[in-house]
DNA sequence: CTCATGCCCTGCTGGC
DNA sequence: TGCCAGCAGGGCATGA
């Protein structure tokens, strides 16, 4: 569950434990770790060793250390993506853990370990590349992913132009890490809360100003939390796990269901959506009024 | 091309 | 008590 805020969380603990060390071994502890790897796991845990960690960066959800290799001045990215239950640990000593997917000996003596229960995390190694803005570097298999609402290179009134031309819901759009990244489930819920805005409402018929709102809303939501997150930080154990942390967080609907609205004291609203979730305020956020043309492609399970 | 859906995975919860 | 369905959900492959 970890989205933006408690990725930058990660990046911040990680940046100041690891910035400057060099890797002196490494081992993938479960294949799955590296699937998105393609040369393979023992290709993964060789071209590591002896590289010093120069940076720790971040876009959306996806953390890379930039490595630097003695004698060359190109830098190599290692990505890694905390899935849904991935967690980084700096620590004095090896950990001893069934959910260690990879770890790295540091020439501090410390360890760097990667856990992760439910494997939807990974690790993998790229050339670093200057990305479609051309205002930073970034790992080539990143390319595809968005600037986030923090990085320079994000430009609100083009995201929201691209927004208004997809034919899809705006919830949807907010989850679309090729327009916007960083936003799940959970914050999209907390901003369309703010905007306010049904999670159905078609992107097509939103006014600029009330997508740009939308962007916005995500935004502040995200900015506050990061502030939360950074304030709960411990220095060796670099807490990467949603439970610490997230549920603490002031959230207004996500995982509200039947609790008051806090701006109106409507009951919160559990909708289905796509297998999951979505938390609203169904008298703050009105749901659309279906056109003939949506009316007649709802199969008969459209709205009372 | 765009958009929606299903799958990957494990541990916990709730119903019977 | 034990079993199993359901749920959590980001990202990508696949199909429409």
């Amino acid at each position: 569950m970890p989205e933006l805020p408690e990725v930058e969380t990660v990046r911040k603990g990680l940046a100041e434990h690891v910035t400057g060390r060099t890797i002196i071994t490494a081992s993938v502890h479960h294949p799955r770790v590296v699937r998105r790897h393609l040369a393979g796991a023992s290709h993964f845990s060789q071209h590591v060793v002896g590289k010093r960690i120069q940076s720790v960066e971040r876009r959306g959800k996806y953390l890379w250390f930039s490595l630097e290799s003695q004698g060359h001045a190109q830098l190599e990215g290692l990505i890694a993506h905390l899935g849904m239950s991935g967690q980084f640990r700096v620590q004095d000593e090896r950990a001893d853990h069934p959910h260690v997917r990879f770890d790295a000996e540091l020439d501090d003596g410390r360890w760097l370990v990667f856990l992760d229960q439910r494997t939807f995390g990974g690790v993998a190694l790229d050339e670093l590349v200057t990305d479609t803005t051309k205002t930073r570097t970034v790992p080539h298999a990143l390319r595809h992913i968005a600037p986030d609402p923090f990085e320079p290179g994000y430009d609100p009134p083009s995201v929201s132009r691209r927004m208004r031309r997809k034919k899809t819901e705006v919830k949807r759009a907010l989850l679309d890490q090729t327009l916007v990244s960083g936003i799940g489930n959970i914050y999209a819920d907390e901003a369309l809360w703010r905007a306010p805005l049904h999670p159905q409402r078609l992107t097509q018929r939103l006014t600029a100003s009330t997508a740009m709102g939308v962007l916005e809303a995500a935004t502040n939501v995200m900015a506050e939390a990061i502030v939360e997150g950074g304030t709960s930080f411990d220095a060796l154990y670099v807490n990467v796990n949603g439970e610490s942390g997230y549920f603490g967080r002031s959230l207004a609907v996500y995982g509200r269901e039947d609790e008051p609205c806090l701006r109106c004291g409507a009951p919160i609203r559990r909708l289905a959506f796509t297998n999951r979730s979505s938390y609203v305020c169904l008298r703050c956020q009105r749901p659309p009024r279906l056109g003939t043309s949506e009316r007649l492609s709802q199969k008969g399970d459209a709205a009372p």
